[in-house]
DNA sequence: ATTCGCGATGCATACGATTGCTAATGATGC
DNA sequence: GCATCATTAGCAATCGTATGCATCGCGAAT
């Protein structure tokens, strides 16, 4: 049984093929009289348009491109539950401007397929990621900096378009709530010297903040991109190790907190009582940690929002690039 | 400027444009002097086959539409982490087959746009998504029963087609586990009577087994699909209160004993030394949980292969519909 | 030497909608 | 009563590729 086309419904409805395109397009000026009698001649007829017809004749394809990016090892359980949050999110902004998204997990390191827009399988593209897969952002880097239909969530190197958490406003409130609560020896974690660019900014807006508040110095692990946990783990052995002195813990990403957590734990440090800590991102796992950890979280719905106004053309006024944050305060910050 | 052509490229080769199309699908027989020919042309004009237009007149869309039902009010970080992670894993196995995802979030319970399948924008459809969107699952409901090239997660239902966690071997494996910890009164937590057979199927062989074992009763607390965490709640502090005698929970799925553990600890009730719990899903959060929990988890890897192997016809003899489950012991089971 | 077979390529059409232009219709103005 | 205009609907070209059929060239078979 073929599946009905518009002319099936024109011949039904006693109309041109143009009008039954004309009446489920809404674009042209049909009568009430005529798109009633279309309408019910599709019904009866269980008739859709052919996205396929219409995409090639018309000339966009009213999809959006996503691609998460992926760390190769990493199974469907493993990926950032910030990056799927954030698919989520971009999905449904798109949808609300009525179009459908395209999604594509970027695991590989050497072999890409995102050329989505090229080969007009999406109008545009939205590419997402842990910053851990630096063969793929390599790959992305030049659509990211030249093409316009391209954007990305953070900012993996300079003068790429995109959308990123308010980075600097996250460091400064970091720095903020451990000076409130009377920490005053800071150490800050994280890839600073990175080319991933945003967490420079939360460096900068923490070691800002801190400085103007008259804090002498900020102890600062620069830590490589490989297993966040580890690393936060490692960072604090190294200081314990050291002999080095500090009341406090500002990480750049919540995995580096929870790593840092962990070590402190096994090293009987109390937290919040002899260390404070703040982590960045605002994951699930960090209300669940001992102690639930403080940690700044961006808003997920509005970033989506950015991102698509950004990257289909912006109808409302969502055209900045940054994301606000909001500081969720715990007991891992809770000085007695 | 103008994207280029097969016709573009045919002409730089000095062939016709259906030798371009035919080096490009790869299906004819074509010389390979003429291929590297058409390649290099195709190369030089950074040329790539029209999605549309192929799509168009071969009658195929090399797309698998993935659904993702959630609840009305949940925001994109709030939507069951178990359903992100199969949506990647369908992905991911889509992928390796060479089609495309397209991939919508169904939120409202009114309104519903998932025809994917019938407006040619993909050549099969697998949805996904928590229980707890009663009128999305309906509004599917006839399309799992009778379609071919369109299938689930779960039993939402009798006579769906579906690739679901094997339930009752997931039953039987807690309660051989809760036995040879010594636990002799059970207790089970979960949505029985439902519509959603997945629960009754694990209740099944969970009970099963502990009769084979001789035990005598099973204490079964019937939920709702409701708030999970709240439902876990609310049924411990119900036998709390009623003084009924019980030395361990099977919770259904891990939101329900996630409650269970917060009630439990909230009466000084010490898990595991006077209850053990164990939950259903894998859940990251059980990992963190105070003390973490022994769960039943399913293999999401193989999962989204079935579903895409028999959606979109076996290759492999990926042709059973029953994923394979491990049970990962935790603290919460660990008598001393 | 003629024919046959087969691999390699070209020709021309079809996929099913969108859309610019034209035509028909009825209403309106004078 | 005729010209004008606004509205509505039809005609036909077009989007870029895939594909059935015809063709062509060349070696093998008779």
């Amino acid at each position: 049984m073929r599946k009905s086309t518009a002319w099936d419904v024109a011949e039904k409805a006693g109309v041109s093929q143009s009008t039954v395109s004309r009446v489920f397009t809404g674009s042209a000026r049909i009568s009430a009289a005529t798109r009633d009698r279309v309408m019910e001649a599709a019904k009866s007829l269980d008739y859709l348009p052919d996205k396929r017809a219409s995409r090639l004749r018309s000339g966009h394809t009213g999809v959006l491109a996503v691609v998460v990016i992926t760390r190769p090892e990493d199974s469907a359980r493993e990926v950032n539950p910030f990056a799927y949050a954030l698919l989520g999110s971009v999905c449904k902004a798109a949808s609300q401007r009525g179009y459908e998204t395209l999604v594509a997990f970027q695991a590989a390191e050497d072999e890409f397929y995102g050329r989505y827009v090229e080969q007009r399988d999406a109008d545009a593209m939205v590419v997402i990621g842990t910053t851990q897969n630096q063969a793929a952002w390599d790959y992305f880097r030049p659509r990211l900096q030249s093409e316009e239909r391209t954007i990305c969530w953070g900012l993996p190197f300079e003068e790429a378009h995109s959308v990123r958490s308010d980075n600097h406003a996250g460091g400064r409130l970091a720095a903020e709530h451990l000076w409130n609560q009377g920490y005053r020896k800071p150490v800050f974690l994280g890839p600073i010297e990175s080319e991933q660019r945003q967490f420079h900014e939360r460096f900068e807006g923490f070691s800002e903040a801190l400085r103007s508040f008259g804090s002498k110095s900020i102890i600062v692990q620069n830590l490589t991109q490989k297993d966040r946990m580890q690393q936060g783990r490692e960072a604090i052995a190294r200081l314990a190790d050291e002999g080095t002195d500090f009341d406090s813990i500002f990480a750049a990403c919540d995995y580096i907190a929870l790593g840092a957590l962990d070590a402190l734990n096994e090293r009987g440090m109390r937290v919040p009582e002899d260390v404070g800590i703040v982590g960045y991102d605002g994951l699930d796992a960090t209300a669940h940690a001992n102690p639930p950890l403080t940690t700044i979280k961006a808003d997920l719905e509005k970033a989506g929002q950015q991102l698509v106004a950004q990257v289909l053309g912006q109808d409302e006024a969502e055209t900045s690039a940054l994301a606000p944050i909001e500081l969720i305060a715990r007991a891992s910050t809770e000085r007695p």
